[in-house]
DNA sequence: AGGCGGTGTTGATTTAGGTCAATGAAGGCG
DNA sequence: CGCCTTCATTGACCTAAATCAACACCGCCT
């Protein structure tokens, strides 16, 4: 089965050697600092699709970084409405929410069949204290996720059904070059309805808004992957419809 | 002249007086290290009405601390759309979303005649190397954001114009409340334009909202102020009409 | 006072996209 | 293999909120 064995030895993989690493947290730490943080990951077993990596509630006890595969986080708010909060790739990482309050304030789960490196937070914690570039990169990428949020908020509030999802497939897309997989595939391995959920949209909407960019000659839909034919076209449909903001 | 003495006086404290203290950076610190804390701190002039504190695209170099007074961050994207991200109120920080990549993602702007607290990077972050327990609070800070960030998507995604007024209103008054100030009252120092912005709607809807709640005695508007007359009605409308989440 | 620019409210009309409902395609399984 | 469940697409209709437009209010200045 060589499938499995390949598998295997991609488990066995260390932070050192994982192609992941100027994208994930080891970026810029020295050989010495990255061995310390190795030994606190745990790239344990496969995961399957749709199992929760942690709950909204839970006990934060460990950050996850997603190694292969792709996972989504799901926020259930008082009145019980569900938000998908974003969908995560290859190097990202999965829980600084739970920083705030040391419990998760959303649940995570894989996408399709993954692997997940865990990172306890205690000892994530003392080592941080230990290695100001640790320190550094851990304080980079919150922000960074940060200023993504940012940017989310201005493509759910401004722009339109078409605009959405153009944005998205756009931004998926440079998500996979940042990986240096070809980026004019996009595989949309969630659900319509998981597409319609994060968008704030309805998943017939979402499928007619496919359809006609599929008419359009701009992207070509097979059920979970799309192809990006005319970007330029894209990038014009995602700012078009967006609103004229009011004058201050 | 009384007013001004006792701004005078408010701008000489120091964090340990500050009565924001345990909304703050300082939270959880020692005296010893919040006394190295202060010497980094610049509670400089007040800053008039619009006023800009730091501009999208510029360069890392302080952040902030709302002293007193309100602040708003406003981002544009590439296509020149703007969208106002939060409001700020005493002991709220602006600039987290600068440390990817030093530098701003958004602007920030004073809502009214305001204080802040002016940080350098530079020398933050070398203290923070220096004191664990602040590396926690940043951290923490930071985290707290990012899960309002989620409520925020949650709110925009899934409300209706109603919801999010109504949200909004409550979001502002449990905020007030945190801070002691009297939670019935909430001043709306933003223009209609910036409450538009912020939630997405139109000022057209802003205004009709607002006169239907009030129509309803769940509310009393007056110009800048709000009067919070049933906070149940009011909890009760910011669900209301909530979208219901396909079953994933 | 009176004029004026910025700001907020209200009304009439239009439309994007939500809702309801039917159909189609795809994968899993006895 | 055909049945069933889940997922995706398409159509007809309707509603919430955007748009267009008029007007009211308030502070500010000369």
């Amino acid at each position: 089965m060589p499938a499995l064995s390949q598998q295997m030895q991609q488990l066995s993989e260390t932070c050192s050697h994982c192609s992941l690493r100027y994208l994930c947290l080891p970026d810029h730490l020295e050989t010495h600092d990255l061995e310390k943080l190795e030994r606190l990951v745990d790239s344990g077993a496969p995961v399957a699709a749709d199992t929760e990596l942690f709950a909204q509630g839970d006990g934060l006890t460990h950050i996850y970084a997603v190694r292969d595969g792709s996972a989504k986080t799901v926020r259930i708010d008082e009145e019980g409405f569900e938000q998908i909060l974003g969908f995560y790739y290859p190097g990202d990482i999965l829980g600084f929410d739970g920083f705030a309050d040391q419990k998760h304030h959303c649940s995570a789960v894989a996408l399709e069949t993954s692997h997940f490196c865990r990172i306890p937070v205690d000892q994530l914690d003392a080592l941080v204290d230990e290695l100001p570039s640790l320190r550094q990169r851990l304080t980079r990428l919150m922000s960074q996720v940060l200023s993504e949020d940012g940017r989310m908020m201005l493509t759910l509030g401004r722009k339109d059904s078409e605009g959405r999802i153009s944005s998205l497939l756009l931004g998926l897309s440079r998500r996979r070059a940042l990986r240096g997989m070809p980026a004019t595939t996009v595989p949309l391995n969630m659900k319509r309805a998981d597409l319609a959920n994060f968008l704030s949209m309805r998943l017939e909407t979402v499928s007619r808004v496919l359809t006609r960019l599929q008419r359009a000659q701009i992207i070509k839909v097979s059920q979970h992957r799309v192809e990006i034919l005319d970007r330029d076209a894209l990038r014009e449909r995602s700012s078009r419809g967006a609103w004229v903001a009011d004058q201050s």
